[in-house]
DNA sequence: GCGTTATTGCAACAGATGTCGCATTACAGT
DNA sequence: ACTGTAATGCGACATCTGTTGCAATAACGC
């Protein structure tokens, strides 16, 4: 980590204010997957991190900031999907990684928490836009490579298809709260293709 | 309203007991109408409804009991999807029906409120469940009436078309917080109704 | 090192949230 | 009407949530 000489002269990164987000991010992560977001509460991350009540409400202004934070505190920032296959091997990859990443008992609960905190405060539905729009962004790398290879039709929307396949999975876990086996998501990635190739997700319609 | 005698003898559905009901499924109805589930207190409520706290918190358990039941007091139970064009027609139509719901003034705080509850109450997971399992179920109606005029494969899964079109709608909404227009709605119904065509949505595979 | 000051700790506080025992009300059966 | 009792009202209470003023601490520039 470099450039902290562009700061306006008075915000001060320095050590302390870097460990005491360290501790209160960390446990806020800890106590996410071991009680869930129904039982996280300030007093309880102050508690476990060390760090006095007020500070976190100066610094985080509550649950909401801490999710968010510590949303953006764990999320990978380099990862990239895996091209190896053909579209459809490629999106059953990804639609499984990501159905396994809710299974993490440290990142599951996290995303879920901000999903959750985005019902009641702005600051978390901005982060979970950002989110998805950074998500849905690199993934549809598969999309654009599919369409090079001739695969989907030329002028296809990729972030559309990745909105389409991921979709039912989102709505059965958060919404529906449904189970999700592998069937569904060979179901979604089938469906998303299907529509795909159809050309339903096809931007300028210039037939 | 009948059927007052197959009580156990324990309960007392009579007069005042209604009303009371009658009155905070009201107030729950206005208070998230006016100012959303994150307004929502049970102080509110019994202000408003003029029921004493202590009761509310007897009968109804929290806000995820007030919302529940809010619900349940809201809900048309007699609903049935119209039939009188073709899949596409009727799925259109169910679609912006829909999402009219949403944007109606008393049932749209209320539908939001019980998704967000259900991420921190277990009876709120119910009630939404048992929601969508009634209203899809109505729905597939649509989809029923199409196989049998031809125009969807032969043992296409109802709802899991109905969950297809669905889906992205309430992602939208709930999920990634983004803006659903007439398009998107298309969109969603052109995409289920290709992947139902290509026979992704065939229940058992004999093929 | 040394002073300035942002950051944090501390503690007292107001308000909201939820619980409980007891008095009062009104429904239901006679 | 009269009675037993479920349902509600009432208020006191413990707890949780979030705020604020002030003192202690530690980062940053010199």
């Amino acid at each position: 980590m470099s450039g902290e000489t562009e700061n306006p002269g008075e915000i001060r990164p320095g050590g302390r204010t870097a460990r005491t987000r360290d501790a209160v991010c960390r446990s806020t992560l800890q106590v996410l997957a071991e009680l869930g977001y129904a039982e996280l509460t300030v007093e309880r991350v102050a508690e476990r991190s060390g760090v006095h009540k007020s500070t976190i409400y100066r610094r985080w202004g509550g649950i909401d900031g801490l999710v968010v934070d510590a949303l953006a505190f764990a999320v990978d920032d380099d990862w990239e999907p895996d091209l190896s296959g053909n579209v459809e091997a490629n999106l059953m990859e990804f639609a499984r990684m990501a159905l396994a990443s809710f299974a993490d008992p440290v990142y599951g609960p996290t995303h879920t928490a901000v999903v959750a905190a985005a019902f009641q405060s702005d600051r978390a539905v901005d982060a979970v836009h950002r989110f998805f729009a950074d998500r849905f962004g690199r993934t549809s790398m598969i999309i654009t490579r599919a369409i090079e290879n001739g695969e989907l039709p030329q002028n296809t929307d990729p972030e559309a298809v990745i909105r389409a396949l991921m979709a039912p999975i989102y709505f059965r876990l958060f919404i529906s709260r449904q189970s999700v086996t592998d069937v569904d998501l060979e179901q979604a990635v089938q469906a998303a293709l299907a529509a795909a190739l159809a050309g339903v997700f096809e931007n300028q319609e210039r037939r």
